[in-house]
DNA sequence: CATTCCCTGAAAATTTCTTTTCATGACAGT
DNA sequence: ACTGTCATGAAAAGAAATTTTCAGGGAATG
């Protein structure tokens, strides 16, 4: 093969599939700091990745290269033309991509709705909810609209995991009702509302409230009408280089939330996540094999 | 002497007039082409410059560093310094709340993995896929796991709209041959597999395959196996300080994507938003009001 | 349960790199 | 011109890196 034109890093993806155990470590270990990882020598390296320098030689020959000192050759190569060119200089996320390509001035976009959602939230809020979730003795009910429906869902199948009394309201806001029947004081209405706010969405987090709910709002920095009900409101900035709003930063709060439960209730959740691998492997015995 | 806060090139310099003429050589040699020139071997460096390795030995050794490798070790810290940390690091995301705040930490992860997945990832695979997905005259068939159906689920939702032919497979792997049965030559399967694949999704792939589809895969580093049968796949960094994985910068692929298919095909897609706002309000007139 | 295959790292063998030694030659001062 | 000093690189010695060999071990297969 030849390996002039690409670089060592697709190089090594394209290979990633042929490497064994030890050297998709190495690989992972080489690709993580890229390319700086590889400037050392070769036992320094293998230490690194916690493999044997036989395991290093063998994976830059199966890599195509000739030897370490070849591969070694080409990475400076790679980091010359990274160092000397100066419009390499990281204004760019996406190398070998002009800095206006949609993944660079995406990346752009998230890190500043990042940033200033994290500024503007109160961490107090994120304590307060993450310690309602944690509550087992209150149900909870997840809704979204139509995009933000896959929010809800996510969400949700996590939470399922992790503690019982979990609900998802199907998007179809007409069986909403029989939903709020069953809702008792204390349960938590988590809601996702983004601009193009839904008017079904205040009319269910009002029935919500009368039956002594609490409600939790995602929403952005506009702010859904349901927020106004809400005892807790995360304002996500969802700005994006896009026709459509990203819900990227809202997914990150989502997480955040999912592992502040998890982690707040671990004894009782692990008993939980282990009969659930129990159950899974169960369901696999009775299905036929693919 | 303490080589530590200065650079090597501070160094060579504030040495220059103690150098003998074979080591002024040898220093502009170096700073030519700063800090790669130092990259190679003791003998590379010497031939590079004209002058005997000895000279260089001696050099370094005046420069205050212990010996080559220790001089070589320098450099490598500074050729990391400038290659890496393409954005300060910021030691607090949220403001009032502890660095390990589980949203300090949350956001360096996220940071990270975007960073590493924009560095692995190819621009040239990207296009590709926005072109592919453009092509309204192929079927998209979107799919995803337990974990990752809410992301399917929310490229499909955009892709509804914005082009014909897209359908959501159920999450339920029972009801997949139905949908392979419908698929033509050309059709593209978005897979979606996260680590502890699904061993079904291999089939899926399979038997789309023998209908003559296209496969895209969205999955982790370490690589689903259904992406050995795909013709374009994401390798995602997924990696958060939690039992569970990040799925933020797959969602953030899944936009840009959503917005280069968009933007490739706006003029087509303008229309058909229009015309699914007039649907919305019609169906909002066939409702009772909240 | 035996067998095969192949991954893996320890250790040896080999190559390369780094440092030291030392002879040569240039130059300055006498 | 003689002598001492010092820079310089060839070559040897020493150290480290790289590659190869090989045996143990684990997973897959029959």
């Amino acid at each position: 093969m030849t390996v002039a034109s690409k670089t060592v890093s697709d190089v090594i993806h394209s290979h990633f599939g042929l490497l064994t155990r030890a050297e998709k470590q190495l690989a992972e270990s080489l690709l993580d700091n890229y390319p700086v990882s590889g400037l050392g020598s070769i036992t320094t390296i293998a230490e690194n990745a916690g493999v044997s320098t036989p395991t290093v030689v063998r994976m830059v020959q199966k890599l195509g290269f000739k030897g370490y000192p070849d591969f070694q050759a080409h990475l400076h190569l790679e980091v010359e033309a990274t160092i000397s060119n100066p419009i390499a200089k990281h204004d760019r996320w996406a190398q070998n991509a002009p800095g206006t390509h949609i993944l660079n001035r995406f990346a752009d976009a998230i890190m500043g709705n990042l940033r200033q959602t994290l500024t503007d939230l109160d961490t107090a809020t994120f304590d307060s909810v993450a310690s309602l979730l944690s509550n087992r003795k209150r149900g909870l009910y997840f809704v979204g609209g139509r995009i933000t429906g896959a929010l809800a869902e996510y969400f949700f199948t996590h939470m399922q995991v992790i503690r019982p009394a979990t609900t998802l309201l199907s998007s179809n806001s007409s069986s909403w009702p029989q939903y709020v029947l069953n809702m008792n004081a204390g349960d938590i209405l988590i809601i996702f509302d983004i601009r193009r706010y839904e008017q079904e969405m205040v009319s269910l987090a009002t029935a919500a409230r009368k039956r002594g709910a609490e409600i939790v709002v995602f929403t952005d920095q506009w702010g859904s009408p349901a927020a106004k009900l809400a005892r807790h409101a995360f304002r996500v900035r969802i700005e994006a280089p896009s026709a459509w709003d990203s819900s990227v930063v809202t997914l990150f709060i989502v997480e955040a939330l999912i592992e502040a439960v998890q982690n707040s209730t671990w004894d009782e959740t692990k008993e939980r996540m282990k009969t659930l691998e129990g159950l899974f492997e169960q369901t696999k015995l009775f299905r036929k094999p693919g």
